[in-house]
DNA sequence: AAGCGGGGCAACCGCAGCGTG
DNA sequence: CCACGCTGCGGTTGCCCCGCT
């Protein structure tokens, strides 16, 4: 709960009402959700003057959507969550509102944050652009199949433990091996169509008992896609598939991966920290995309 | 212990689309 | 057809928190 309200109150000179802004306050998260209890949502300018808010409209329904709604999920993005949103900002790009309805519970604002904190983070280290083909490349044919396989490895921890990992949600299964999952259009789960692995029933039930605020599971960020041997990816043919696609290297394509090399914060850090790379996964790379070091 | 810097996230801003009078 | 208001979306900003020095 946004405890830390400041006294951001702001006059607008052209406004006799005094319209609030910054973070909102307990009392106003009570008005505002007793107010649509009652009255429901919708016609926001009304509803805020009507529920006594010094808000505009817009921040009554922004707060309501991406913070106070019943189906709002808090916590931990799943590793199916994560996967599904590279998988569908590949296809769509930037349409964060259209990704986050394939993702219930969750909200454009949220993978927004979430592709901009993460995703984007990891470009930045590789210095080549988050829309760059090369990233694209890298999030499809390395990051997402080793994101695939840590969803296996959950299924499979599921299927012989009653402890059930951090990060996994219920009722996932991943079947067989291969590249690429698809959300259609009607959906709400993943699921494969061109490829030779499938989420089915992908849950994204809430787990609900988690705190306020959105948080990457601790086991799946990127640096997991790099973190397992080579021999044990159940993906061979996605990365024969990368290597045929690419008869060049990613050197060749701008990743500067010799920069990375150089970059004590790259190679020393072997704790699965947020570092994309540890020793063992550049030496992966360089297998994979036949590095020149 | 204190200062500093970056990460992460909530919230704001500007714009476009749509409906209505 | 036009003006206006509302809504929704994507981009951006502000600031708290936390780890590092």
């Amino acid at each position: 709960m946004d405890v830390k309200a400041r006294d951001c109150v702001e006059s607008k000179e052209e406004d006799h009402m005094e319209l609030r802004r910054g973070p909102w306050t307990v009392e106003e998260d009570f008005k505002l959700i007793d107010y649509i209890a009652t009255h429901g949502e919708g016609r926001w300018n009304s509803l805020a003057r009507s529920a006594g808010l010094k808000r505009t409209g817009k921040s009554c329904r922004l707060r309501w959507l991406n913070y106070l709604r019943p189906d709002v999920r808090r916590g931990n993005i799943t590793l199916e969550e994560q996967l599904l949103i590279l998988e569908l900002h590949s296809r769509w790009g930037n349409r964060w509102s259209k990704i986050a309805q394939h993702l219930p519970g969750r909200t454009d604002n949220e993978i927004k944050n979430y592709w901009r904190t993460r995703v984007q983070k990891h470009a930045k280290q590789l210095k080549c652009d988050v829309n760059s083909k090369q990233f694209k490349d890298t999030m499809r044919y390395l990051w997402m199949p080793r994101l695939v396989e840590r969803i296996q490895a959950a299924a499979a921890s599921n299927a012989t433990s009653t402890t059930a990992p951090a990060a996994s949600t219920t009722s996932t299964s991943v079947v067989g091996t291969g590249q690429t999952v698809f959300a259609d259009d009607h959906l709400g789960g993943a699921q494969v169509t061109s490829s030779s692995y499938t989420l089915e029933n992908s849950s994204t039930t809430a787990t609900s008992s988690d705190s306020f605020g959105t948080h990457v599971s601790p086991m799946s960020d990127f640096a997991d896609y790099y973190s397992s041997s080579n021999n044990n990816n159940p993906n061979p043919n996605c990365l024969q598939a990368t290597q045929d696609q690419f008869s060049g290297n990613y050197y060749n394509y701008g990743m500067d991966f010799q920069s990375l090399e150089q970059s004590n914060t790259w190679l020393d850090t072997i704790d699965g920290s947020d570092n994309l790379f540890n020793v063992e996964d550049f030496y992966f790379l360089q297998q994979q995309f036949n590095f020149n070091m």
